[in-house]
DNA sequence: GTCTATAGGCTGATAGAC
DNA sequence: GTCTATCAGCCTATAGAC
């Protein structure tokens, strides 16, 4: 894994670097235009690397985006699963899942545009390896919702409808702080550019709120 | 307006009817597969009508496309901004915010995903006749939140993150309907498929314990 | 207003040299 | 593994007949 050691007579000068260029390009790229605003040149340009690399390491233009796409969801669904699976308060468990997801997303910030595509879309990668990786980030939450619900720790709500709201936005967060960015750039942005944990701590505040069964003292 | 009359001699026979055509299919394709996602041969063959049509009545597919995105922005954006400046109460207001937003996309379920994907694209329209619109779209709930603060009837919470909470969740609802329709169809939704009713039900019953400054009695 | 035919550019993929 | 050269196919736009 550590790749070539420059000794043995063989291997190539650098095919791990080129993999990760092109991932990295393919990345940022798909994110901001979708799949069909990207060519093929524009990556390869962008990472530094001849474009008959994308077919070589990635047979082609759909598998650089399903690697990007994996890359991002399988570890993502990892963890989330763990969080939902492990034995939390409610409360903090939300938390840690909203936390946790931004978190993530620092990492790597062209998976929600990404996935946010994906949903809009047709689906192209709807039915293969990717969409079980999907239903456990999105199911994470709605599970740790159910749970808070079945210890009454929350108000009855609809777990479906509920995670759906709060997933919601957090994704529309974070795809649209490029908007916000260039809106700030322009001077055009009504109030001082939120940051990601300004978001986080709003909705913590405001869904805890509204879920709790017990009202907290103002 | 009542277009032609069949009686003149020169007028052609249903020009209305072909640029109408022309931006039904254009809504549909450009809201399930982005601007590059769509070519001007699908739009013309779902329409029924030739593709230099395109061309004729909207100087090509980019002014096509400016043209869909005007026909539903314009309307949206004037009804609720005219919500946000009428004197009404700042919970119920927040209510009928979120309830002409789904009515409208009821009329037109091709504008969220449309304009969702305007921000986060680079923004190919951004600076054009349409940017205005989106502003008097978000900034309407915006100043709402502001003025359910003031008057202390909600508590003091930043009003663009909550704004963008809100509006978020909603637009992220509408979206992703398409998916939950075909992942019931292959059942394997984890729950009866929520309708845009209950949607609004639930985020005007959250949002509104969120934000109040008196919790509501239990 | 509508249609056909066509131009000219760009797309993704690959064969074959190194 | 990398790169150059090249291909066939699709794309949007338009000139000109009706």
């Amino acid at each position: 894994m550590a790749s070539t050691t420059r000794s043995k007579p063989r291997p190539a000068r650098d095919s791990e670097a080129t993999r990760q260029a092109l991932l990295d390009a393919g990345a940022a790229l798909f994110a901001e235009h979708g799949f069909d605003g990207v060519s093929v040149d524009e990556i390869a340009r962008r990472a530094r690397v001849n474009k008959a690399m994308i077919s070589y390491h990635f047979g082609g233009k759909e598998g650089l985006y399903g690697a990007i796409l994996a890359a991002a969801a399988v570890p993502a669904a990892e963890r989330l699963r763990e969080l939902a699976a492990a034995d939390i308060p409610p409360v903090e468990a939300l938390t840690r899942y909203v936390e946790t997801f931004v978190e993530l997303t620092e990492k790597n910030p062209h998976f929600p545009p990404m996935i946010l595509r994906e949903l809009m879309g047709g689906g192209r990668l709807f039915d293969e390896a990717f969409f079980p990786h999907v239903l456990a980030i999105f199911g994470s939450i709605r599970m740790i919702i159910a749970r808070g619900i079945a210890l009454k720790v929350f108000r009855p709500v609809d777990p479906l409808v509920t995670h759906l709201s709060v997933v919601g936005s957090l994704l529309f967060f974070l795809v649209t702080e490029g908007v916000r960015e260039r809106m700030e750039k322009k001077g055009i942005l009504p109030a001082p550019r939120p940051l990601p944990k300004d978001f986080v701590a709003h909705l913590k505040d405001v869904t805890i709120r509204g879920l709790l069964a017990e009202p907290p003292r103002n």
